[in-house]
DNA sequence: ACAACGAGACGACCCGTTCACTTTCGTCAA
DNA sequence: TTGACGAAAGTGAACGGGTCGTCTCGTTGT
């Protein structure tokens, strides 16, 4: 989610002197986003509270401060840490399509996964720079691959030639959210492959 | 919302004695009601704070505790209430199911509707008893007229025999929560009818 | 020397409840 | 018919307990 060197911002009136002190503790972070793993299980959302994340971690408050001045954010990253992308090696458009979907499905039926998922997504709607970073994720990991995905079928004519890409994506996972929000419940076996035929039985020609 | 004579059920011991002392003060449920839609619109609902409702409506603490003894129901009242049913007047199948979803349009696109939504739905997500509330709405505002229309257009042989009503009111509507939620933006003109078309076409013979 | 860290104190706010007091009306005796 | 009574609903303000986000320490590590 983040990388290790973005304080060069700080330090680059004068190249020649580097940064002094210690550098972020990778210990204290991995420590912050497993409680909020955790927290978000057992509290959701709503009951978030910082303070119990400090407690949880051996955390100072100010540490989380520091490094997520809001709070939605701290939680994004516990849950899209759980969305582990899979490569898809074979050529059928439906399996090609399901894969984009495969990390939701595996996520919320791994331990806490879909309670994680479930409070970050409630972050991503309450707030607003969250919801930003959530899109964004969509954007890059559902997104634009479907559209390669989709303008090779409407090449070889298996859908139809004019759609509405951010439609697409829509009807494409839509139905997840209802699981996770509403349902409560993670994603039934199958789920990938289903949407992604009803996907494309929808663009049919 | 509420019809002006439920205390029948707390004097029904004795139904010579009647109800003594003022009413119900419809005044102040208006405002509270008022206030609830501007501070869904402003904070959102992890910040929704009955505090400020109280400020804001000149009301007193006690009395939206007496009324609303969770917040959830406030904020789902509050949103509901937004959504006026219009009636259908024409024959057209695509006609007949989108104007089960047009209330959403209007009220998603009329002033901070699409914000208020938004929170009331989070508080359905997050409380009990406010998600009863939401699912009977749902249930006898979309549900309910959706299963006639489909049972006709069966009977007509219009779309297929077998279909799951659970699983058709969700391809309906599934999309709408994905514009609310995720992408926090009104739905856009024509969404009703594309929605429509769309499960028809999904139910298709 | 400098920066990140853990621990904790601080004032401000929110929660749900309770108290004091006022206003509104059905009830009932004068 | 009418005026006192009392039950219910209303506002406003306080309470103790909790959380929030900021700030200040002293410590650690580079």
């Amino acid at each position: 989610m983040s990388s290790a060197d973005d304080q060069t911002t700080t330090t680059k009136k004068k190249p020649t002197r580097r940064r002094q002190g210690p550098r972020r503790s990778e210990a204290s972070r991995a420590a912050i986003i497993d409680a909020t793993r955790e927290e978000l299980a057992v509290n959701g959302w709503r009951k978030f509270s910082v303070d119990s994340i400090a407690r949880r971690a051996h955390a100072s408050k100010q540490t989380i401060y520091r490094w997520w001045p809001a709070t939605g954010t701290m939680c994004l990253e516990a849950a899209i840490s759980l969305l582990q992308p899979t490569p898809t090696s074979g050529t059928d458009p439906i399996e090609r399509i399901a894969s984009l979907l495969y990390p939701f499905e595996v996520a919320t039926r791994t331990g806490n996964g879909h309670a994680v998922l479930r409070g970050a997504l409630m972050a991503a709607v309450d707030e607003k720079e969250a919801s930003e970073t959530w899109r964004n994720w969509l954007k890059s990991n559902v997104r634009a691959p479907l559209r390669l995905i989709l303008a090779e079928l409407a090449a070889k004519q298996r859908i139809r030639r004019s759609y509405d890409l951010d439609d697409a994506v829509n009807i494409l996972i839509a139905p997840a959210w209802h699981n996770i929000l509403i349902m409560r419940a993670p994603l039934k076996e199958g789920f990938s492959e289903e949407q992604a035929g009803r996907l494309l039985r929808v663009l049919a020609p």
